[in-house]
DNA sequence: GTTTATACCACTCATATGTGTGGGTGTCAA
DNA sequence: TTGACACCCACACATATGAGTGGTATAAAC
């Protein structure tokens, strides 16, 4: 993923520029504001490099809107992903980022079907699901097997292992705790939704 | 966390329609948006609104500017907690939120000292770090005894957790695995950073 | 040698936009 | 009954703002 490499340094600049003001102040700059940050006496100037930003893909500009600027996604958003672990040093210049971390995947930004869920118990340790760990849950009412979802047992909401087989004409259903030291589970449950990712935040 | 409970419905409307606009488009929308999107046809209508949900502690306005709102954090942003797995089931109306996920406390939206590193290996499995993880990684020269560290071993990052114990006068300093099947390193590295949360995606 | 891209400038124009003034109705508590 | 508040309206005003036109200079590309 080469980030930022087909920019000139003064391009990059003013879009690192535009980056920060969304970022710190929560809306784009206008125009004006960028050419006073940057000491352009012309507002044409500013439009020359959002043109160029715009054509090399990093930006979108909505016509006749005041602070139209949308940064799109290559522009790298989002927290950096600088390497591997135990793949030699991570190279921590930002700008050689091999991509950055798309949280809005999670986010209910786009729909309102995703929540999160706080983890009780011990039951899905073995799939790396540990108490007080945060469960980000896209709401639906199908899986597959081997998904993890949320199920209702017995009004009791939980985080278990989808299972399905279709064995000779029937479809056997149950539900599987990643730990030992749990059965599975053959009672009746409603879906709630699908685990598509898992948070730990460690203070 | 009582959110949007002191509002009247009209209000919450108003409130809902600006989180919308931000979320879908990136930029919050002027006053005469609201107007025309809720019917309204004086400005001045909508001024009120404004007036009423800054009071009230939901937005900022910053004067003079155009497209001026920006939303406090009580006003809901983020993932929604719903509520805790095996405890009874969530309440999945978005309204009776718990809290939020706020995953601003790991972006570099205020400092460019965060990035992310995806794990290579097993040997963090204990402590549920697994192979494909992400780790988020604060940069910082110090640890305490316990922290979980990226750190620069022979030219190779690595994630372990920091040991450091004062015995009899002398500082034991050591890198511990999360697996039983690998040894704890006492070869010297240096510190990258802290871990200061795991994020796991299921495609 | 011509073209293209980058990197600036000055100036104008239409309108988008926040703000202000002043008005109205209804409800509910003091 | 007075006042605070929610909920609407019309209209005016200054300016913030995107967009347009038309320049200059440099350097690389073809």
């Amino acid at each position: 993923m080469e980030i930022i490499k087909d920019l000139t340094a003064k391009q990059r600049k003013v879009l690192l520029y535009i980056q920060d003001k969304i970022k710190q102040e929560g809306i784009p700059p206008t125009i004006r504001e960028i050419a006073a940050s940057f000491g352009f006496s012309s507002t044409g100037t500013v439009r020359d490099y959002l043109e160029a930003l715009k054509k090399k893909g990093y930006l979108k500009i909505a016509p006749k809107k005041s602070r139209c600027i949308e940064l799109l996604r290559r522009a790298g958003f989002g927290i950096p992903i600088l390497g591997n672990v135990m793949a030699g040093p991570p190279d921590l210049a930002f700008e050689e980022a091999q991509g950055y971390l798309d949280l809005d995947d999670f986010s209910s930004k786009y729909n309102n079907n995703t929540f999160a869920l706080r983890i009780k118990g011990d039951s899905m340790i073995e799939a790396g699901i540990f108490e007080g760990d945060i469960a980000i849950v896209r709401k639906q009412s199908s899986a597959q097997d081997g998904d993890l979802i949320v199920a209702l047992i017995e009004n009791e909401a939980t985080v278990k292992r989808f299972r399905h087989k279709a064995k000779s004409r029937e479809h056997l259903i149950w539900l599987e705790p990643a730990n030992k030291n749990y059965q599975p589970i053959h009672k009746e449950f409603s879906l709630i939704g699908r685990v598509i990712g898992v948070l730990r935040k460690y203070v």
